[in-house]
DNA sequence: CAATTGCGTTAGAGCGCTCTAAATCTTACG
DNA sequence: CGTAAGATTTAGAGCGCTCTAACGCAATTG
């Protein structure tokens, strides 16, 4: 009862198992006869080549490991996409793993894929410390997608979050607010270049910055904003280190009896699914996650194909999307 | 260049192939000494075994596939950490492929699952029509989770979908309503079995439904509405397909200027993070998901190691997630 | 017509691992 | 001290596939 073989396929078609290896992998030097009662036979026995079999004869899998920092997360679901669509191109599987939010499933995950001979690894947003990603790019080309800082021996696809920072902090000065609180992302891996870019835009701009510990979701937005309320001052806008602790500010501040954005202007980080609802229609600052999955793949094929060694780091802009969290502040 | 195998660790550490063998699966009739040696030997080394070479020796690979319709989709993410912590007991890697809302992606990533040898696939709200799903599960023990319909050859794990709507529609008149209209979710999977619900919990109550088409985004649900303040009269409450239309609905109302839950309540479907966030706060039917996920795996392992046969199918009680967006309607 | 060419086909080794059966080494006991 | 019983270790076949080298055969050529 167990499943048929290239033997079995072979006997059937009345050729040789080498031949049956040749149909199957569409060699041109095949007659027509052959290759038809080899396929003929094939589809009778419902036979599907052996993955494992294939890979270990060929000594490569054409098969690419992703680590997701979390699948919850639709931020990354976009670079997903990219992957796919640019690994489809190039005739790569792409098996994913789920990190789960968590550094030790994670060093598993990439285990796992270490252990299915995985051509290349591609990381987004990953948990992983630095030892354990040049451990990891020791092994098998690794790309890490989507986490500001630089990484040791891995190729780096990302967005200038400083710069990303920066823009949200000028349009809210063009709208004509001055009086900006950044809610910072806490230990959040992105959190550190957001902040420094809201800070320097701020100064830059002769504007006091003011940061509130944040985190990264939209309870943490709350304790920050209450806080604010009660022993500060509110501004006339808020920063948040992303959309979901941006979601929170938008319903702390109307419990509060603020509305946004006419006493309040919000704007959030990622353009999330969040973002784009209309009920939300938040601002916010866009990384291109498509193209950074995509251009992930090219990177880590360089590395495969045409053998570079030095590891790069592709910088992409972030821009703006604005939407109805923000206006001019009320005349004071 | 090439990586360490259980030869090169053997040699170093002066045993034969057969002994890293046993120590890799750590068996227990392991001198060690020999089993120190053994694997110091490997880390030294950096070996690390080949999943293939070991798949195919053993032929059998302790890997599931799983497809998910679509990764943007929250939704289905719960279900994945239901899968993955069943496997993890369980000692099963779980291969996760991207369905992307597209049948033929899903056909092709079926194949690769078999391909890889999995020992059964895990389907999430598949496109795939009851022939694919046949002949899929003909090959490998399927389980379909989340999806409504009934799948010829394949284990079922899903909610009762009527009796959630039906929930939607009693607690709507408990608290007073009578007309309450519901929006479709169009040729969605899950569409049929939530408007049968809905009509049969109305007309049990003696109410008249009133169905409108819809679809699964929020654009739909604006046509809808738009559609029912134009040439209809406009209800006191919405019963929406999902929480995306349900969150559509909220955002086209409040344009329209009614107020959510003072002139019209809106009720959603899936208790995804949407309709967790405070400023939507919606209340839905919530499905559950994290569980599914385990009885997925429980079943399909029921067929690899008890092997049972016959097809099972398991429907669990949804449940209503009360918050902000239902309330009385206004005094007639 | 023998020799050459080239196409289509195949034998057989080998990929890295597991597993069975047999070999070897200890230890214990009469 | 000889031998049986256990405890460890190992040789070697085999998992399903690819790939190289070689083979058979028909067509071509001088």
């Amino acid at each position: 009862m167990s499943r048929p073989t290239m033997e079995t396929v072979a006997e059937r078609a009345g050729v040789s198992r080498a031949l049956v290896s040749l149909v199957m992998n569409n060699s041109s030097k095949v007659s027509e006869a052959k290759r038809q009662a080899v396929l003929h036979a094939a589809e009778q026995l419902g036979y599907r080549p052996n993955l494992h079999a294939r890979n270990l004869a060929q000594a490569r899998t054409k098969t690419l490991g992703m680590i997701i920092n979390d699948i919850h997360n639709p931020f990354f679901a976009e670079v997903v996409y990219g992957v796919e669509a640019a690994a489809d191109d190039y005739g790569f599987d792409v098996l994913i793993l789920n990190g789960g939010r968590d550094a030790e499933r994670e060093r598993r995950a990439v285990e796992t894929h270490l252990q299915f001979q995985v051509e290349a690894l591609i990381l987004v947003g990953p948990k992983l410390d630095d030892d354990d990603i040049i451990r990891a790019s020791a092994v098998v080309p690794t790309v890490v997608v989507a986490s500001g800082r630089d990484n040791p021996g891995a190729d780096t696809i990302t967005t200038d979050e400083e710069r990303g920072a920066a823009l949200a902090v000028q349009h809210l000065v063009e709208l004509g607010h001055t009086d900006i609180v950044h809610i910072d992302g806490a230990a959040n891996i992105s959190s550190r270049a957001r902040s420094r870019g809201y800070e320097k835009a701020m100064r830059l701009l002769g504007l006091e910055p003011r940061i509130l510990r944040g985190g990264d979701d939209e309870a943490d937005a709350e304790a920050a904003i209450v806080n604010l309320a009660e022993t500060d001052s509110m501004p006339t806008a808020i920063f948040a280190f992303n959309d979901l602790v941006a979601a929170g500010a938008l319903s702390t501040l109307e419990a509060a009896g603020l509305r946004v954005p006419d006493d309040v202007s919000v704007v959030g980080y990622d353009n999330t699914f969040i973002a784009e609802l209309n009920h939300m229609s938040l601002t916010t600052v866009n990384q291109p996650r498509h193209q950074m999955g995509q251009l992930a793949i090219r990177t880590v094929l360089e590395r495969i194909e045409d053998d570079r060694t030095e590891p790069t780091r592709i910088d992409l802009a972030p821009t703006l999307s604005v939407r109805r969290s923000t206006a001019p502040p009320r005349k004071a």
